[in-house]
DNA sequence: ACTCTTCGTAAGCATACACTTACCGTAAGT
DNA sequence: ACTTACGGTAAGTGTATGCTTACGAAGAGT
């Protein structure tokens, strides 16, 4: 098998809940997205929306707290960008629950001519 | 990595808001976790834990509906499951993401000569 | 020093969310 | 048919969250 199980690795994994509940909310992301196509500062972001700048930078805050972005202060504005490093860890786990899935459903298929399993195939 | 799959990598552009929301519970990764050892039925998730088995029974539904877990009937009981597929959408997005930032990253570091360049692309 | 711009934070409010108990439908055992 | 076990759903409640306006701090230009 080319995964490795997570039995070590997952619990000492960050736990990117932060991660997720700063990319769950749909204006958070869509500023995220946003600074994809790289940095800007709070009231360039918050004048193509239709929230306010303190908004903005709620949002910012999160997404900060979450290391998803860095702040460079730049004279009197901040310039926002996406760190890539803070989507590391996302990515880590993802791969371990990818491995882990992928295992548990190869082992079901595995375990289909036992009939106390019904599988349906997809 | 090696995790050739022929499960399509969809890049649908279909938005992970439900995928995001759904992982970003506590309570709701950590079922979701659990059911990565292999499906288990409502009661079971709940034994284990501190809240009750209609709450389960709602963050199970969060999570189907966000396509990260399947049910099966089983008698009277239902057997939940992890549905790989369900995690595609959120790989498709983090890949596309990743790719991004990085190439922002690698045109900052070129405008700024950054040194703090620290790339791990497997 | 004054002013202007930029931004973060505090206070307040409306909604969403996670949880509870109570109830009803459904499948299996007797 | 009756009883038991399993689980989804409705109703209600406390807390978290996303938004607003108002205010204060800090750097840049005149």
């Amino acid at each position: 098998m080319t995964y490795e199980t997570n039995l070590a690795t997952d619990q000492s994994a960050l736990p990117p809940s932060q991660v997720f509940a700063a990319l769950a909310d749909d204006t958070r992301r869509d500023i995220f997205e946003t600074l994809r196509n790289g940095p800007k500062t709070v009231t360039t972001i918050a004048s193509g929306r239709p929230i306010s700048r303190p908004a903005v930078s709620q949002h910012l805050k999160v997404l900060a707290d979450a290391g998803l972005v860095t702040a460079t202060p730049k004279g009197t504005s901040r310039l926002y960008a996406v760190d890539p490093q803070g989507l590391a860890p996302l990515r880590a786990y993802l791969d371990s629950v990818w491995g882990d899935v992928l295992g548990a459903f190869a082992a079901e298929v595995a375990n289909q001519t036992n009939p106390s399993n019904q599988e349906d195939p997809t």
